[in-house]
DNA sequence: TTCTTTAGTTAGTTTACGCTAACTTTCATT
DNA sequence: AATGAAAGTTAGCGTAAACTAACTAAAGAA
């Protein structure tokens, strides 16, 4: 039951990820918002994540994701997408589709997410 | 992100449950078996879902849920049933369906559990 | 130029939840 | 009766990941 780490880290990588879909430059404070966050728990995590060598930061400070962590923040948002279209197909509101989502998104494997992408014939 | 505390004791409640099927008696040593964890764990484990009052203990230091742990361990077994039935009807080899069941009975709402119950005409 | 706001960091706290080491109690066997 | 195994508990540790308080540094406005 013991939580393995990687969940937070996936979902800071996935706000980037998002953030920088909608804004020009993502920053630290930027995900603390949009996660309603305190800045000090982004800050450390950033920390983690540039440790790993998930992220990077410009001189301005400005985060920007690495090869590594772009490739797992695209694999969690295309599980979020898949899952919510998924819940919201099947009659769940879209608010708690989204919220569902958030949560399996970390904790389904490799194989099942697969199963239910080609069930849904949404594939690749 | 922070635990918020439900998914450990849904997890012991609901393996009290299953040995309560297997086995004429649960004591702690017995879900510290089922689990793999330490003994030491399960104690406090144990204790906390005491003052929480979903489980009570006989004389003897054996397990009972009360109603409302039975209440909370049957939702999440059936939830286990139904989740891990339905990825293996899609294809996902069995322990890898029970893996990912155990995660996510834990983390969807109601609502998308019931949409996927009505979903896989396995309802009521 | 000085003042204020904004961004980021550091230090230290909290809670959850595993763990080991070491203790007691009980019970069975020699 | 003594030994030893099994069960449970207590005390204390470690880690993850959030938090607040309080600092620094940069940038804009009076």
């Amino acid at each position: 039951m013991r939580n393995f780490g990687n969940e937070s880290s996936e979902n800071y990588l996935e706000t980037i990820l998002l953030l920088s879909k909608k804004l020009p430059v993502v920053r630290a404070v930027d995900i603390a918002n949009e996660l309603d966050f305190a800045k000090p728990s982004v800050s450390i995590a950033m920390k983690n994540l540039r440790e790993k060598e998930l992220i990077t930061f410009s001189e301005q400070g400005f985060i920007y994701l690495t090869d590594s962590g772009r490739e797992i923040a695209e694999m969690i948002y295309e599980r979020h997408l898949l899952l919510s279209a998924w819940l919201t197909s099947l009659g769940v509101p879209e608010d708690i589709a989204a919220q569902d989502a958030c949560k399996i998104e970390h904790v389904i494997s490799k194989e099942s997410f697969e199963a239910i992408r080609k069930f849904t014939g949404k594939g690749q």
